[in-house]
Formats: C-alpha cells, structure tokens, sequence
DNA sequence: ACAAAGATCCGT
DNA sequence: CGGATCTTTGTA
C-alpha cells in the first residue's frame, strides 16, 4: 500500500528510521512498475543544519522542501547525478531525506540513474503516487546510526549521526 | 555578469 | 587522485 501525508508528515528524524526496509516504487521507460526496499538514507533537517541546502533559506530551489511532507525534493550535483530526497516534516519546517540507496544498488547517483530522474521530479507528490510513491512493508530489521557522507564542511553538524543504514540479514 | 563549489562516481 | 559537467549561489 501506498505510504500517505500521515507518514510524511513527521519529523525527518522519526521518518528516517521508518522509512528503511519500505520499498521505493517507480515506473520505468517502459511503463513497467518496478520497485526496491530502501537500505540507506540521510536526513537534513532545519535550517541550522548547515549541511542541509536550507541553511541558506528559502529559495527557489530549497522552497520544496518548506512544504509540507510527501513531496519529491530532485536536484543535480556536480553536473551529473540527481539526487532523490523526500520532503518531511509539516509546512515551514525545511527538512528531506536522501534516499542514498536501496536493494542493490550503492549511492544516491546510482538510484537518480536507475529512476532516469530529472528536473521535472522537482515537486513530485509521492502520496499520489503518479510516476514515484514508496510502499509499505512489514519485517523491521536493524539498522546502524553513521555521520553523512560528503559534508566535511559543515563542521560539528557533519558529526550527527544522521545516516540510517539497513544492517544487512545473512 | 562571473566565478566557485557542490549531499558523486568512475577510471587511473 | 583527478576529471566529468552544470546548477545554484555569492560577489561585483
């Protein structure tokens, strides 16, 4: 079943932790619905996050992610990868998880890739479900609590442990 | 207007 | 470790 505003719309931190072992939906070229568990995620949270994109405020780009939660939040990095996150939390407050990997497939511009995500997924509303939504699951295995990857430059808030990793089950 | 940096990945 | 490649943002 498709998750609903009541999931999205709570705290990044909660969201994160819950939203592992779910399974991200999409259709493909094709118009084929495929679908992944979520293993790895990333909140940014607030803008005194300083790792977060809305430190700087609302802008044009950031302004997605002071909606209210449920929304697709797309961006391209280093002229080459999308990046996927899931806009959380309620109206006003500016949060998003990164969807850095699921079943298979390692790192953020991988799962852009697999999706062929672009520009127009910006604003996308994953409780319609129309091109991308996420399913629940039942099993709620572990996961480890690690810091962010990649933001070196936001001194002491690139310590959080604000990664959530799915431990993998032998 | 222009320059700089970036929530990454791949090949050497 | 450097290159690919382009949007966003800060500075003039």
């Amino acid at each position: 079943m498709k998750l609903g505003h009541g999931f999205y719309e709570r705290d990044a931190l909660i969201v994160a932790a819950d939203i592992l072992e779910n399974k991200l939906c999409w259709k493909d070229e094709s118009g084929m619905v495929q679908n992944k568990v979520i293993t790895d995620v990333e909140i940014y949270r607030g803008e005194e996050d300083k790792a977060c994109h809305a430190c700087k405020g609302k802008t044009k780009r950031t302004n997605v992610m002071y909606m209210s939660g449920g929304l697709v939040y797309v961006y391209l990095i280093y002229g080459m990868y999308w990046m996927l996150n899931t806009v959380t939390g309620r109206e006003g407050e500016p949060q998003a998880i990164l969807i850095r990997g699921v079943e298979g497939v390692d790192g953020p511009g991988k799962v852009g890739k697999l999706l062929k995500l672009d520009k127009s997924f910006y604003g996308e509303d994953l409780v319609k479900g129309e091109r991308i939504w996420i399913e629940d699951a039942v099993r709620k295995g572990d996961y480890e609590e690690l810091p962010r990857v990649g933001v070196d430059y936001a001194g002491e808030w690139a310590e959080r442990l604000w990664r959530f990793n799915l431990i993998k089950v032998k």
